[in-house]
RNA sequence: GUGGGCGUAGCUCAGCUUGGCUAGAGCACUUGGCUGUGGCCCAAGGUGUCGGGGGUUCAAAUCCCCUCGCCCACCCCA
């Protein structure tokens, strides 16, 4: 085979994209009856961006980027998450002044360059949503309400909802600084990937699952009692308010974001369906992200939901394929050909039936191949347009389910005769 | 970047251990049996770089070396 598509980023075919349009348009009605309003920035942005944005010491910027420079050499980068080009977009055209508060949901490609497996691959999608101008725990909790409508929507199941909060930026850096202290005598016992990562992200050490570093963490300083009272307080609301709204969670204490940007709440979804990588989204709060990135001062809460692999962890339980309404016109000779093509069209503006679909044959197959591929089709009913029908202007309409009989009309009463049957 | 597994028909795979007939099966696809009627049944239809390259051998899908690709896991993340 000479080509093949690019490593990590794959087809989606043609017998597997209903499910992917299914999920997107649960999604569009869900997140829009809420008042989310889409919006679309480019797959390319300045490199800046992103390490402004995600920050230039996380794995995402160092190593996973596509980044190219362009003929007139500015370095650009195919964008490896959505939040920081909307918040560049939000800043670039002043959107604060559309509302004070602003619902944002998006839908798109993603770029990482980093080994695919399972639930992971370099050209990936997300739906994620941003609520822009309001420190309020109330936004947290109303993103977070519905974000688990919205998994339910997709008729998923059996996900957990993971949940702390790292406290604002002077809270995690105390709780950074305290961490790295309390870990400085600590070093060897660490496996060789946190010794790295207590001067790159201290805080993932908390979460490392090897048996030395759950060891040597015990008795390590705690976060929320690094918290400052409001922080402290914001979380306390986010808490009692999803409990009295009946969302279950799990109150994770060493859930920690990669992302620099988070403050505060932050949470993450997971799924056992899905292997190793289970996160199908995470999300939080970035109350200083407009401002680094040069706006005025707003709070922020977002996500990111993984569709591929909310797509993992649907199989076995997943959307049913939506029933089709196919017609399928057969037609014998050239004349019955064009005769086909206007019955189609008159089809598809006469009836008002959901998920309609006409089909009809190219070439010059026996009738008996075409009706083979309209059963193929599963077509509820097919019109027959031969020599004969030609002649007396009237047309064979069978209808090809189970026990279904075969009318012959005259040529004007078609879509009448073929809403008789279907409705 | 680091491990491990796997590459034979469009798909799922057998054959490889112990080298040897024209490299197979099921599914799918096309056509026909039924000259204008689907599903079931029957029949016919394959120029497959056996992932690629090199080596060993009289002989390689099969053994050896290299390489590429895919998958899973680490790391990281949605």
């Amino acid at each position: 085979m000479k080509y093949k598509s690019v490593k990590g980023m794959d087809d989606i075919l043609p017998q597997d994209v209903w499910l992917w349009q299914e999920l997107e348009s649960r999604a569009r009605k869900e997140l829009e009856s809420s008042g989310y309003v889409e919006i679309r920035t480019p797959i390319l942005e300045e490199t800046a961006v992103f390490i402004r944005g995600i920050g230039e010491t996380t794995d995402i910027v160092t190593k996973e980027m596509f980044t190219f420079s362009d003929r007139k050499e500015r370095s650009l980068t195919m964008r490896p998450e959505g939040t920081a080009p909307i918040v560049r977009s939000y800043i670039e055209h002043s959107l604060g002044n559309i509302s004070p508060v602003l619902r944002l949901y998006y839908i798109g490609p993603m770029f990482r360059a980093e080994r695919p497996q399972k639930g992971r691959s370099r050209q990936f999608h997300q739906i994620g949503v941003e609520v822009i101008g309001s420190f309020s725990p109330y936004a947290d909790v109303e993103v977070l309400a519905q974000l688990d409508k919205l998994l339910k929507a997709f008729g998923l199941s059996g996900y957990v909802i993971k949940l702390n909060s790292l406290g604002c930026k002077s809270d995690k850096l105390k709780f950074t600084e305290s961490l790295k202290q309390y870990l400085a005598d600590k070093i060897n016992l660490l496996c060789e990937d946190c010794r790295n990562r207590v001067g790159k992200n201290v805080l993932r050490v908390l979460d490392c699952k090897k048996e030395s570093c759950t060891q040597a963490m015990r008795g390590a300083p705690n976060i929320l009692d690094n918290m400052c009272l409001k922080c402290a307080r914001h979380f306390e609301e986010v808490k009692s308010s999803l409990k009295a709204l009946g969302i279950n969670f799990q109150e994770t204490k060493n859930l920690v974001r990669g992302l620099d940007y988070y403050t505060a709440t932050v949470f993450e979804i997971t799924h056992p369906a899905l292997g190793t990588q289970d996160a199908i989204g995470a999300g939080g709060r970035y109350d200083n992200l407009i401002k680094d990135m040069g706006g005025e001062c707003a709070g922020a809460v977002g996500y990111a939901l993984g569709l591929e692999r909310i797509i993992l962890a649907l199989k076995g339980h997943a959307a049913r394929k939506p029933d089709r309404n196919v017609i399928y016109i057969a037609t014998l000779g050239d004349a019955a050909r064009l005769e086909g093509l206007k019955i189609s069209e008159s089809l598809k503006d006469g009836l008002a039936l959901p998920n309609l679909v006409v089909l009809r044959d190219m070439g010059e197959a026996s009738l008996k191949s075409q009706m083979r591929s309209a059963d193929r089709q599963n077509a509820k009913v097919v019109i027959i347009l031969g020599e004969d029908e030609m002649k007396e202007k009237k047309l064979t309409i069978k209808d090809m389910r189970p026990g279904g009989s075969q009318v012959s009309v005259a040529a004007e009463l078609v879509v009448e005769e073929v809403r008789r049957i279907l409705c």
